[in-house]
DNA sequence: CCATGTTATGCAAGCGTTTGCACGCTGTCA
DNA sequence: TGACAGCGTGCAAACGCTTGCATAACATGG
């Protein structure tokens, strides 16, 4: 970097006009208020000189940066990889980049990021960190910083959010299971102050209201989180408190991938002991044993809406808070099959 | 975002002291300039407003942005997530961010996005897109901008680069095959202009010639990507070029489940007829059905380590480039057993 | 007691843009 | 022919910060 980048001026002493006359005809929108044989001659320079518009002074006289800032939890969780992909795509179709930063669910942690982030301008933020009563997205909107949540949402109202349909993806499960002939079905649900924890949950019972199903033949056991291990000691001891169970709706298929480890150390088998559903379809649930029947959720989709709605969001900050709910869909695998009674 | 935020004159006169006083109290690197009284009530005004230094005026007159642009080929692939971690952690511990993005093998869209990125005044760029003979990477260092690549590396050494030592781990996974008796081992090697696919065959065959197995035993064979389906069509045609073959060490673990697929169609078994060996050890693994004998990559630290590097890079940009590998580890699952003739 | 540091603070230039306004030129209409 | 509109361009202020230099106050030593 030690031979300094041609600037403004640099191209405007090249093309023998003034250095605002070159900010007209680098500005497509402004383009118009120039000659065209003049636009045509520092178009030539611009190029010949290699010249690239320094984004900081522009954002420093516009106060917009055309950067939007992405946090998310745990980038290796691999539901969140195709989301930051729809972000990515549909802020660059419209000409911003995207600041990432992973965080844990440390508050203060959170603070301090987009602190940073705010440092450093960003138009807008997409948090994928929500928990359903975030202090830290009400601080955002007191300060009339525009917020999207992403795949989990607030629910104080405060924010728009983009997220899977989860009662739907409940119900989709809950009746596959139903369909096969089970009776005991159970669900283990995610942390409850995370709104895909609540919702599912609160999915799972409206569709097990709507069956004919007695309501204490379905069981909801708390997970504190969505890992693997969190799964597998889950079902252990689900099934230690409700023997009968001869199915269960996973909140994550990491849980549900937890659930096989459970079922293997009690020397059980899935589908023939208990099936299983899981929740996301992560890639490659379909080589695992057995093939996991899972809810497919959007995640792409989810991440192009996120960025759409943070756009519209800056353009029109009075326009009101909206939830988009994508429609989930049921992948049936070999996890699940009919209970014993019914073979 | 209506009401502005306060700047570095706000504090000023909330304080009663000049700007120039309050933005050395700001910057712990002067702050020794200030009294120790003026600095507290500074920093006190400061904290009530809510001042938050501005990151895009700083760059402006510093020529310092403090981030650090991230192209990656695609972030939907397992192994980026945690590479991208590694970077961002160890860039955010020195006060660094990161802008992301996500780009295809295409061209001019890389030099599009770099081209924005440096606008944006990036201070250097991690690359995980690097091709052997990268010319967007020639006119990166051409311009100065300090380039680290990662995972890839490209040959022509003009960028330092963090990846794995992909010839150890070839050498890993041959050595494997042979404690189990196979003597007639292929391997599916990934794109030719990709460091990756190129490092990984050499290392294959120079494990083969290292052995006392004569090399026509071996059997080469290149695929054209590192897709699902590439691994299946590549093992399929190979078993028809090479039928005798008893092990494949695929280019990755992609390729490798694509192997799975073939196999499965051939109505044979994995590892009673063909042993399989992946690279990456990508998430989920274990659970695939059988498990996958495979070579771990420290993606995280890698990861880490270029974010290291970039820094180092920055600091001194006229230290020697440098090649970092990282060493991999065989993790030995259920794909790989001794061939019939050894049983 | 004066010359000479030393320390804390103020001052102002400048980073590379955007943009409202002024200016000068040309062409049109009354 | 004079008034005036319209168009293309130049001018200069501003955005919020960093930093070298000036200045003021005060202490130190010969």
């Amino acid at each position: 970097m030690t031979n300094k980048n041609p600037t403004l001026s640099d191209v405007a002493r090249a093309s023998g006009v003034h250095f605002s006359t070159v900010s007209r005809v680098m500005n497509p929108q402004t383009r118009q208020m120039v000659s065209a044989e003049v636009a045509a001659r520092v178009l030539a320079e611009a190029g010949r000189l290699g010249y690239r518009p320094n984004r900081a002074a522009s954002t420093l006289v516009t106060r917009k940066s055309r950067i939007i800032g992405v946090v998310l939890p745990d980038i290796t969780n691999a539901v969140f990889p195709p989301i930051l992909l729809g972000i990515e795509e549909g802020l660059r179709k419209h000409g911003y980049l995207a600041i990432v930063a992973n965080v844990g669910a440390d508050e203060e942690e959170q603070l301090f990021v987009i602190n940073r982030l705010l440092g450093q301008q960003v138009d807008g933020l997409i948090l994928a960190t929500a928990r359903r009563h975030d202090p830290v997205i009400k601080m955002c909107i007191d300060q009339n910083v525009p917020v999207v949540t992403v795949n989990r949402s607030d629910e104080t109202g405060v924010a728009s959010c983009v997220v899977s349909d989860d009662v739907v993806g409940m119900r989709l499960a809950v009746e596959h299971l139903l369909a096969q002939g089970h009776r005991h079905i159970a669900h283990i649900a995610g942390p409850e102050n995370l709104s895909t924890g609540h919702v599912r949950r609160l999915g799972f019972l409206a569709a097990i209201q709507a069956s004919e199903l007695d309501p204490s033949q379905a069981f909801v056991f708390e997970s504190s989180g969505y890992s693997r291990e969190c799964g597998k000691a889950a079902l252990l001891e689900l099934l230690r408190q409700s023997p009968r169970t001869t199915a269960v709706v996973a909140g994550s298929d990491l849980v549900a991938i937890g659930c096989y480890d459970a079922i293997r150390e009690l020397g059980l088998s899935c589908p023939e002991d208990i099936s299983v559903v899981g929740h996301n379809d992560m890639p490659y649930m379909d080589m695992i044993r057995p093939p996991l029947t899972t809810i497919r959720i959007r995640h792409h989709g989810i991440g192009a809406e996120a960025a759409r709605l943070i756009l519209q969001t800056i353009e029109s900050p009075d326009a009101s808070v909206l939830d988009v709910r994508l429609k989930p869909e049921l992948v049936v695998r070999e996890s699940t099959a009919p209970p014993r009674a019914c073979r």
